[in-house]
DNA sequence: TGGTGTGAACAACTTCACAGCG
DNA sequence: CGCTGTGAAGTTGTTCACACCA
């Protein structure tokens, strides 16, 4: 993989992860090979979009034939860095964090959840989903630590999400998925992504109110 | 609200949403004067950008002064449309359905969930959360018509979200709130947002691999 | 004076159109 | 011939800088 000097849009990014998602769920024997067009409408971009994405990267196509289906969906994974095991954790196993915990997903793209922390004592210390142990949120930083944990996942309520971000800022936490509706603060050196559940909302309402107008 | 010509970008939308969510927070009674600048900070936007947003929608500050805290909120809330209650109804009564049920941020911003579907007999008949009961998937059409039930939310697994849709579809549904990481079709006349928790994850992934790099 | 509102400059992203190559 | 790869054009979104006014 040859990264060119471009800045990559944050949307290409966006995308890339929806077209690994595509080719993973095609039947890659049926369909060896596919062209920029059939995996534009499935995944509702156009064929020069998907072109110009994978152009930042590298040339991944044959001329006059389309992209090899599995070269594609492996070029991709690497380029995401999903072909690693990102040790991870879900702090605050609430119905959101267990739904998080049980989702396949991970398994398959390079997450491999290592430990859930609540502040629950009637949690602390019980399973909450394939072997994994729900600990105390005072044990963070001394875990992430210990097991070099990569990723947290926030999902705790609002009260308690800047505190259990700085826990895990300390401990040496490399990323954070905040799905608190807040935004939380981290120093520079921790890459951050928030998901606002309630923005996609709220943005649907506009929408519709929009459409009634 | 004097709603200008202009076409209004999705993120000043995504940001709007989080102006209002921020301004909900605030104590209104030791605040209620706020300049873009200081809100800026919270919502980490520009001043210049919060200006801007707010200029598509009319002229809400006083120079020199700011924005009045709550009322800046009510319009915000006016051009979003989330005042008014729409009727919602949640799809598959899994871990992350049952997290959007029992979620105390529909009740504050205009949402009000009717009912609750699944195709578990075992959860058919039982009561979701707050005097939500769970329906069968069967039944979606035709509650969907009876009760005018404006918004959908999808939280069923991959294999049955295009016929969830369909079916909502079918019952006259107004908009779509997808969580199954896929894309669903919907004709043109609903609205549709497809939240993609996946990609989030993939694009965490990216960005700390560009890190090492 | 101080913070808003906004046209104009700038930057980022997407689409187009076609050259290039199997 | 057909589909990729990509500069260039077009479009959309953000930042700047200052007029304006309580």
């Amino acid at each position: 993989m040859k990264t060119k000097e471009h800045k990559i849009p944050e949307a290409t990014i966006k995308r890339l992860s929806t077209y690994v998602n595509y080719l993973g769920r095609l039947g890659t024997d049926s369909n060896p090979v596919i062209s920029s067009e059939i995996l534009g409408e499935s995944c509702q971009v156009s064929p020069a979009q998907i072109r110009k994405d994978l152009s930042y990267f590298g040339e991944f196509g044959v001329r006059g034939v389309g992209y090899d289906t599995k070269k594609l969906e492996a070029e991709i994974k690497d380029i995401l860095g999903i072909n690693h095991n990102w040790p991870t954790t879900v702090v605050g196993v609430g119905k959101l964090g267990q739904a998080l915990l049980n989702f396949d997903f991970f398994r398959n793209h390079g997450f491999r959840i290592i430990t859930a922390f609540d502040s629950d004592p009637n949690k602390i210390g019980t399973e909450a989903a394939n072997g994994v142990t729900i600990q105390s949120i005072s044990n963070i930083e001394k875990c992430v630590r210990e097991e070099k944990i990569s990723i947290g996942i926030i999902t705790t309520p609002v009260a308690a999400a800047q505190d259990v971000t700085d826990k895990l800022v300390d401990g040496g936490i490399k990323g954070i998925l905040n799905f608190a509706p807040i935004k939380v603060k981290v120093p520079e050196t921790v890459t951050l992504r928030n998901v606002s559940i309630t923005s996609e909302l709220d943005n649907l309402a506009y929408l519709l109110t929009q459409k009634k107008r």
